[in-house]
RNA sequence: GGAUCCAUAGCUCAGUUGGUAGAGCGCUUCGUUUACAUCGAAGAUGUCAGAGGUUCGAGUCCUCUUGGGUCCACCA
């Protein structure tokens, strides 16, 4: 043995020899004494699959991994399922990006091509990070590895959408949605940001018809002037009242605007009378559907002025906002300006863009009867939630959960099994399509055969020439006087189908002249079925032996987006949820104390550390990194420290075995049940390792994980290595006492090897032992 | 605006039925003892944010104040 232990030279072979003995798997694991005991199980929360280990990852696999190595040696059957996540939106983002340094769009892809060339670039990705997932000595069951979009997961969403589809959960409505016009996609509720900004707030005047009176109106939104029909003040507004049912013109597109009553308007706020824009304004719309008002687009879903805007038609928002005021400003219609207004603007949480509220048809789930027993599943405790006092943001969340809209405007991702006749198939038996509401789907798609003379379906981009193809977009039923059905099909780009459509709910094409929506679904509504899938719900002998599964362990960020839907979607098809335990651990934060983010350029990159200070250093510095769940700063001084503790282990063993070879005793004795003549120095030591063990057991079933480890660190270290192990070489009785610390260091290894699984059993090949096997499957100490 | 967590040694964090303040790193001094300098020995550093309350006794429980973090939120 080298006198410093060398991570890197032992790290990969013990990973190999781990896997190939089987001991991931529960099947070739050894049984407790024949006894059946429970099955303990995790499912990995799935990483990106074309992304990077990053720390929380690394604090997640340390977390778990632990637990699983502990229970398998406890000698309950165990089974980790490892996976990775398509990571719809971000990989898309990421593709694009590379794309555009090849000088590409996706815009000048069909559909299914899109999707194709994603596929390559995400296999062509992953293995980093599996390779990433050993590395981290994750004691995972390859043979059970699961990808998002397996066609057996896809298969299993499907038939859940199809059996929430016959039982109502699911239907299609226009709802106004979060838009990202820069991201091109829709973001559910969760998914948006508040920003504070100062803006300037306008002071609009506005003519009262058939009088010289006036009134002003307050807006930051002043290019949306042209598009309103209505303005609101609150009914019981003392100031305002003998507005209602006045008219006002519209100084930009002259016409009457009747005042209208109702009570959301904040007679505080401005002025006390706010201008109505139902299409894209949350308060607004809700208003115009009571009122039942006119709902006007006026911006477009690439961020620019629709025809409604008259002549700012194509502009961007920002410029029309700009030439607005500039025109208000001709007209005099400007009161004043306030240039310091601030209030919170609603931005996307992927890149910060401004949010476009905009009115789109979207598929929803139907929550109220899922949430119900999703909730009453923790509240019982069926479901029990570390750190509990994280159990508030679940319970809080499940109470005030409101439909869910689950369309995506993303290619990457799981596409949702509807299917809109459009065309005419040869057995049509008489459905005239072309008065059906689907011909006003519109279309976007690419045409190989583009006649340049067609001038009615417009053309938004691409060359004039005729052989490269050019993306079209239009009403489908327009599109078809041009086009054959085929050739948009082929082509499709995207599909906006109105609610009022006929669709089809089926996995498969259900004949000809369908086209399937082109929407995919978020990301949360596969993911919260990935205790189902994992264990291959709902046929498969793994899950009538795994599910419910026993602890679910991430990051607290996702107890809305992940742990709730994986709760309702388990008890909605099985009647049970998913799993008996949550385990929240906290995020880790950069050394400057903040969140790490690419854009703050403080990320910490975990192979550094891996490379070294060893793996087993890093895992255990980030469990010991905090004792609550709550964030907590990266601690390097913690991973020097168990660094130098694998050390100092190996340095225990090595001093055993220089002992043992010196004195050329041989015939030591095994378990202290056998051992004879100890003083009571050595039985000390023996209790206070059996003391060691129970707190140890103890505080892993509360998963107090840090300080399971302090408690073994400190025994080894300051009772053993520096005291007990000083005493030995004094120890005239050399023979009983190499028998007290090989007892001792084997045993520490063993309550140590859940935590640094790799300097442990590094060691543990060097000791001599009763018997040969490793020491991941060795029995874990009891006390009698 | 609502909710929640936090404030303990220079730094990062422990301190779970209330009972004499802890760890790691850093710092000071010393040490070539044959397991380990990724080591050893000795040592310094805290009105446990502030105020009040409950108690024989409070870092720990309650109230308020101050200062932070995070989540949620429709105010044009």
């Amino acid at each position: 043995m080298d006198s410093k232990f060398d991570h890197k030279i032992v790290e990969k072979d013990i990973y190999e020899a781990w896997e190939k003995s089987g001991a991931f798997q529960p099947s070739l694991q050894p049984t407790a004494n024949g006894i059946q005991q429970r099955p303990f199980t995790i499912v990995l929360p799935p990483p990106n699959a074309s992304g990077k280990m990053h720390m929380g990852n690394v604090l997640m696999i340390a977390i778990e991994d632990l637990m699983i190595r502990y229970h398998r040696m406890k000698g309950d059957p165990t089974l980790w399922i490892p996976g990775t996540d398509h990571a719809g939106f971000e990989t898309q983002i990421t593709y694009e990006r590379e794309l555009k340094k090849q000088g590409k769009s996706r815009f000048e892809f069909d559909r299914e091509t899109l999707y194709q060339n994603i596929w390559e670039f995400v296999q062509s990705n992953k293995s980093q990070i599996e390779g990433q997932i050993r590395q981290m000595g994750a004691s995972v069951d390859w043979s059970r590895y699961t990808f998002t979009l397996d066609p057996h997961v896809v298969s299993t969403v499907y038939s859940t959408f199809a059996k929430m589809h016959k039982e109502g959960l699911v239907y299609r409505d226009n709802y106004m949605v979060n838009y990202c016009p820069k991201c091109g996609t829709t973001f559910a509720d969760l998914e948006i940001m508040h920003e504070d900004r100062v803006d300037k707030l306008y002071y609009i005047k506005y003519k009262m018809v058939g009088s010289e009176d006036g009134v002003v109106v307050a807006t930051v939104r002043p290019e949306t002037i042209m598009l309103d029909t209505h303005m609101a003040v609150h009914p019981d507004n003392k100031k305002t009242k003998h507005l209602i049912g006045k008219k006002v013109i519209n100084p930009l597109s002259l016409k009457e605007m009747e005042i209208i009553a109702d009570s959301f308007v904040d007679p505080e706020f401005g002025t006390g009378i706010v201008k109505l824009t139902p299409a894209h304004d949350k308060n607004d719309y809700e208003a115009a559907k009571k009122h039942n008002l006119p709902v006007i687009i006026g911006i477009s879903m690439d961020g620019k002025m629709t025809s409604e805007a008259g002549k700012w038609a194509g502009k961007s928002v920002f410029t029309a906002r700009k030439e607005v005021v500039e025109e208000l400003q001709i007209l005099g219609a400007i009161d004043k300006i306030n240039e310091k207004y601030e209030h919170a603007v609603t931005v996307c949480y992927k890149g910060g863009h401004d949010i476009e509220p905009m009115i789109l048809p979207n598929w929803f789930v139907k929550v109220e009867s899922l949430k119900k027993p999703a909730l009453e599943a923790v509240e019982s405790g069926k479901v029990k939630i570390y750190p509990e006092w994280r159990k508030i943001t679940y319970t809080k969340w499940m109470e005030e959960m409101h439909d869910w809209p689950i369309s995506r405007q993303v290619v990457w991702g799981i596409r949702i099994p509807v299917w809109y006749k459009v065309g005419q198939s040869e057995n049509s038996e008489g459905q005239n399509v072309g008065k059906s509401e689907n011909q006003n789907i519109q279309i976007t798609f690419l045409a190989k055969n583009h006649k340049s003379s067609d001038h009615s379906p417009k053309i938004t981009q691409g060359s004039e020439l005729s052989h490269k193809p050019v993306v079209v977009s239009g009403r489908v039923g327009e599109l078809l006087q041009n086009y054959s059905f085929e050739e948009i099909r082929d082509g499709l780009q995207t599909l906006i189908a109105p609610a009022g459509c006929e669709s089809i709910v089926n996995e498969t094409c259900p004949g000809d002249g369908y086209l399937q929506e082109t929407d995919t679904f978020d990301t949360w509504f596969s993911s919260g079925h990935w205790p189902l899938v994992t264990l291959k719900y709902p046929e498969s002998e793994d899950f009538k032996k795994f599910y419910p599964t026993s602890v679910l362990e991430t990051g607290w960020e996702i107890i809305r987006f992940w742990v709730s839907r994986m709760i309702m979607f388990g008890i909605y098809l099985t009647g049970e949820p998913p799993f008996e335990y949550v385990y929240l651990h906290g995020m880790v934060r950069a050394a400057d104390g903040k969140k790490m983010s690419k854009s703050l350029g403080n990320v910490i990159n975990p192979d550094e550390y891996m490379e070294q200070y060893g793996v087993d250093a890093l895992r255990m510095g980030l469990i010991a990194g905090t004792a609550t769940g709550k964030d907590f700063s990266f601690p390097k001084d913690k991973i020097t420290a168990y660094r130098n503790f694998g050390n100092k282990l190996w340095n225990m063993a090595r001093f055993f075995l220089m002992m043992q070879e010196k004195s050329g005793i041989t015939n030591l004795k095994f378990s202290n049940s056998q051992m004879e003549g100890l003083t009571a120095r050595d039985n000390e030591i023996i209790k206070m390792l059996n003391e060691t063990i129970n707190s140890v057991d103890k505080l892993l079933g509360e998963f107090r994980f840090a300080e399971a480890g302090d408690t073994i660190y400190h025994f080894m270290w300051d009772e053993v290595a520096a005291k007990y192990l000083e005493e030995v070489k004094t120890r005239e009785d050399l023979g009983v006492a190499l028998s007290v610390l090989r007892h001792v260091i084997l045993t520490g290894l063993k309550l140590l090897h859940p935590f640094m699984p790799f300097v442990t059993e590094a060691i543990w090949k060097e000791m001599p032992r009763k018997h040969d096997e490793m020491l991941i499957i060795s029995k874990w100490p009891e006390v009698k």
